[in-house]
This record gives structure tokens, sequence and C-alpha cells, in this order.
RNA sequence: UGGCCCUUCGUCCAACGGCAGGACAGCGGACUUUGGAUCCGUUAAUGGUGGUUCGAAUCCACCAGGGCCAACCA
């Protein structure tokens, strides 16, 4: 067997790059038929640790790590930690996990703060060169010194300071000599620049904060353009991917690189990020949501990120083939969740067992079963379709719950379930009539009795004859209560960052994003199952018990993703 | 308003001067002990105007629409 695999899995792998073609890809491909690196492609995933990873980081793990192995090359993971306010070595942990769990080996592990000294030599090199000042107008000043996107900027003051001035300045403040805020490093390159990234971009800003890794050690820190070329360049990168807000970036990225005498230069391509509508994927508006209380925290099941996903039940596996089934481009591109919601179903339908649970208990009594009779039937746990075998043992008895849903009073037209004088398919169990209802003094049906017919243990009538709808049902004494966390889209609009007043994405916070149903039934072989277990619970959904707070004996389920559900269509026309 | 980028079915992605194709969604049907899955069929697009060319989604120009850039964030 292991013969077949060693086969398959190479022919299979070459396929995979040749079928995926995007620019990309193509570019990558050039490179390496070129061989204009003369070694093998090195590519990066280089989150900042202040959050936790999302579903729009995945697409860029997916393509940084996908690209490195289709290629034969190398990937790294890089904490971008360059700001000491707003990191935590708490993310650093947490982002690790999550690479780990989508899927992805890095090859070297490295931190921008590792890279501070380097940098900082080539800022006296800068200095020494001429190409960069120390600026000491406030922030104020300098922000009005770079003029606008249709005015130029205006030299300052301190421009054309001495390069021994600098130089002493740049060495006091790296010792901690000023406050911050007091001088800046910057590039000296054109403050009249159409990109307005080039207006003598700031290098170095002083910061006296604790950094979770360098302690109070450093005072100086890099800024995003300073720090991320280079850290690309000391590693060695080749193809420096990253998302299309930085295509202006670029131009600084490649002078940096250059003035620093990088041969040959790592390259940026920019691709379009991820945008999935009823959410948002901006780590700060993520932030606001946990910080707020608006969810449980970073893994609530509403959140896109992976933490979230992960403990909604959604699998490494479906995210990664929903990255690649969106592909890639350099237009901005809106994903529908129908999207991401099949990429779920898709996976989710191939390996998890069947169960029946009942999500509003309606007791259903068959009046002529034996009443203290318990059969004990064998169940499937998967469908015909599903290539994986296995059954449990499924109690029956005289009462049973099954879904209010499944129940009409006066049935509607196409309505296929349970109704006076109805018979229906008990899944796994017997063909039953409804002989009628109970109700309580308030008029609500409190029960629907019905009879079973003998001859149809399993499900199969020996006469042939055909019912139309199949329900789920679960035996009252056995059935185990359970809480069944309903989860939907956060938000109730499709692109809540495009409200009107920015931060108030949250007037668009959904409701209903969470409906928590106590008093579920399920059946009682799931049991003994550990906490994170994945279920379809037939007719309506996937579900895993959640991996936090599910015990034995006080069991709960979170809902990934409902089944598709052709009867709401028809029922609301 | 200066610079840069983008524009192909409802959505996402292909077609790289030579018959506009796939996926998701939708619709219709088959099958079905999940109104699930699967299978079959089907609807549906090159933003506009001009130009180059035997031939343009593709090249050029202009227009329109959208996005990014004026943090000591990344």
């Amino acid at each position: 067997m292991t013969h077949t695999d060693r086969s398959s899995s190479p022919d299979a792998a070459g396929h995979e790059a040749a079928a995926r073609k995007d620019f990309l890809r193509e570019k990558v491909a050039q490179d390496v038929a070129s061989g204009r690196f003369g070694r093998p492609i090195h590519t990066r995933f280089p989150p900042e640790p202040n959050g936790f990873l999302h579903i729009g980081h995945a697409k860029s793990i997916c393509l940084n790590f996908g690209i490195a192995r289709e290629f034969a090359g190398l990937c790294n993971l890089r904490l971008d930690d360059t700001n000491p306010t707003t990191e935590d070595v708490r993310y650093v942990d947490a982002i690790r996990h999550d690479v780990r769990w989508l899927g992805f080996v890095w090859d070297e592990e490295h931190f921008a703060s590792d890279y501070f000294e380097r940098l900082y030599d080539i800022a006296e090199g800068l200095v020494r060169a001429g190409k960069a000042y120390v600026d000491s107008q406030d922030e104020e000043t300098i922000r009005a010194g770079r003029g606008t996107v249709t005015t130029p900027g205006t030299p300052g003051p301190f421009r054309d300071r001495t390069v021994d001035e600098n130089l002493d300045l740049l060495r006091r403040m790296r010792a901690g000599e000023f406050p911050d805020g007091a001088h800046v490093l910057r590039a000296r390159i054109d403050l009249a620049h159409p990109n307005m990234l080039m207006r003598d971009p700031l290098l170095l800003r002083i910061r006296h904060a604790a950094h979770y890794r360098r302690g109070t050690a450093w005072c100086v820190y890099p800024l995003y353009d300073f720090a991320h070329g280079l850290s690309d360049a000391f590693e060695g990168i080749t193809h420096s991917l990253c998302t299309l807000e930085f295509k202006d970036n670029r131009e600084l990225y490649d002078w940096l690189v250059r003035e620093a005498g990088f041969d040959p230069p790592p390259e940026q391509t920019e691709f379009a990020r991820l945008e999935l509508d009823y959410t948002v994927l901006s780590k700060r508006k993520l932030l606001r949501l946990v910080t707020e209380g608006h969810v449980g925290g970073w893994d609530d099941p509403r959140m896109p990120t992976l933490a979230g996903l992960r403990r909604r039940g959604v699998t490494p596996e479906a995210i990664r083939a929903f990255a690649d089934r969106i592909g890639v481009a350099r237009s901005d591109a809106r994903i529908e969740l129908a999207t991401f919601e099949h990429a779920v179903r898709d996976d989710l339908n191939m390996r998890v067992p069947r169960v029946l649970a009942v999500v509003r208990p309606l007791k259903l009594v068959l009046t002529n079963y034996p009443e203290g009779k318990v059969e004990t039937l064998d169940a499937p746990l998967y469908p015909h379709d599903v290539p994986k075998t296995g059954s449990r043992p499924l109690p029956f008895s005289r009462e049973l719950w099954i879904d209010r849903e499944d129940f009409m009073e006066e049935p509607l037209k196409k309505f296929f379930r349970l109704a006076p004088g109805r018979e229906v398919r008990l899944r796994y169990g017997y063909l039953v009539t409804c002989t009628g209802v109970l109700m309580n003094d308030a008029g609500e049906i409190v029960e629907v009795h019905a009879t079973y017919d003998p001859a149809t243990r399993g499900g199969d009538a020996p006469d042939g004859r055909r019912v139309q709808g199949t329900i789920h049902w679960v035996s009252a004494p056995q059935a185990l209560d359970c809480e069944l966390r309903l989860y939907d889209r956060l938000f109730s609009a499709p692109e809540p960052d495009a409200l009107a007043e920015e931060g108030d994405f949250l007037a668009a916070l959904n409701p209903n994003s969470l409906v928590t149903v106590r008093g579920a039934k399920v059946e009682p072989s799931v049991a003994v199952d550990p906490p994170g277990s994945r279920y379809q619970f037939e007719r309506t959904g996937y579900f895993i018990s959640d991996p936090v707070d599910s015990r034995a004996g006080a069991l709960v389920f979170n809902r990934t993703v409902a089944l598709r559900d052709s009867w709401a269509k028809v029922k609301d026309k």
C-alpha cells in the first residue's frame, strides 16, 4: 500500500502545480526557470504579533508556504515585531500554533526584533552616506512638512545637518539620552516626491517602552518600511509576497535594499487581500470586538480567526481547499460566504460520522408500541455515498423526541414531514403514521401520537410502499440532554467595513449570531467521545463538541455550518 | 485634486492577438432511508468610446467606476 502512495503523490503534486496558474506562480516559475537567484526560492510569512491570525492570513500562509513547497523552496516564519507598544508573546504563541494547525512547517523562525542592531548599523551607514538625517521637529510639524497628496512637502530646518552632527544625535538617540518624540531618523530622498512614502520617510523613532522580547534594552525602534525589506534581505528571501495596499511601499523597499547593497535584492510582489462577506478582517476591528466584549474572545466561534474557526469545527483542510478555490489575483476580491461554507461542508461531508440529535424537542408517542420495551437498532455512521464504514447501537422505544419543525398540524404545500394522517419514516427506525396530538390548556401541542408499523423495522416497507419524508428522532428515555450553540454570521451587513462612519461597523453586528439552545437531545452514543469530536446531526448541520466547555454529563455542541436547506427555499415561496 | 493600481457571468478565478472556460451561487431534472450528498442539464460576463490589426477580453488613447497612499501602525 505504501508502494501506491509513493508512486501517486509526486504525480499528484506535479498536477497540482501545473493546474494552478496564478500570476504569482507564473512569476516564480519564470524566476526558477531563468535561475535568477541562483538558489532555491525563499518566501516568508511575516505577521506582527499584535493579534490573532484570521482567514485572510490563511490565504497568505497558503500562498507563501504553498509556493515554496511547489517550487522546492523554503518558507520562513517571521514575527514582524517592531512596535513594542502593541505586541505580546501571547500572540507569538498563538501565531505559531495556528500556522502549524493549518498544516505548515516553516524552515526558519525569525524575529524582526533580532535585527535591531543590524538595522541600526545600516542607519549609521545611511547617515554617513548622506542618505539619512536626524529630524528634531515634532510629529505634527513633520506631518505638515510632508505636504499632501496634491501638494509637495517642504524641507524642514534640520534636513541639512552635517554628517557628524547626525551621527552624534543618532548615537545619543540609541543611548537613550532623549525622550520619546524628541528626534527621529529620516531617509533623505525627496520631499516633493509624487509617492508620499518617498517624502523623507521615517526610519527610526524613540520609544522608551518595554519590548516583549528586548525588554528595555532598546529604545530606537525601526518603522515597518525600514525593517521589512531589509529583514527579507537578511534572510535571503527571494519573493516577498504581500497585499495590494503595500504597492506604494515597494519603491521605498527597493530604495532601502539597494542602498544597503543587497544584490540580487529580494523582490516584493503584491496580491489582493481576502475580503469575506458578513465579517471583518482587520486586526484593529477584531481586537475591538474582543476588548469591548462583543464576542467571547479571539477564539469565539463567530470570529473569522483561525482560533475561532477551529473552535467552530472548521478543519484546516477546508480552509486550505477554500484558499485554493478562490485563487489569487491583483483585483480586490470579496468572497461570498457561500463559497466558504461550501468548502467547509465539502470537507466535513466526507469525514464526519452521522448522529441523531433533536434541536427543539417535541414528544412523539407510538401508541401501539409496547410500554417499557427498548430495541437496539444498528445504525450506520456514514451514508451510502461516503466511503467509510462503521455503525453504532441506537435505542428505540415507545416515547421519542422529534424536532418541532418536523410536525405541522396544518401542513404547508410540499411539506413532506409529519402531520395528522401522514406517514413518515423515522430514520433507521420504523414507518409511523400520525394519529393525533395532545394539547395543553393553552392550546399548544405537547405530544404527537402515532402508530408504528412493526413490519418496517430499519425503515423499509416490505410491501414497497414509499413515504416522502424521513425525519430524525431520539429515544426519550436514553436521550442525552445537551446545549447547542447555533452560530450564524457575525454581521448582518455583507460589508460591515463599508458602513458610513468608521467605527460603526459595530452597528451591523448580528444580534442573532449566537442562539443558545438548552435542553436539546442527542443520542447516547456520543456520551464517551472526547471534546472536539465532530458530527453531522442528520438533517440539521455539522457540529463539534465544544473543545472548551463540553464535558461528559454537560455536553455542548457548536454548529459549524448548517446543512443546505432546500426546504427553506420552498417554504418561503 | 497628485501618484500608483484595478475593471471578464450575481461572486471568485481562467483565457497571455485566433471558438470567452471553470468553480461557487441560482434555476430545472434524475437519484435518494438526510428536503444532505451525488449525477445531468441550464441561466449568466469582457464598464464605455475611439484607434491599431485579417482578427482585440488581450495592444494603444481617452472617458467612467472602484481601490491604495498625506500614523513616530503594519
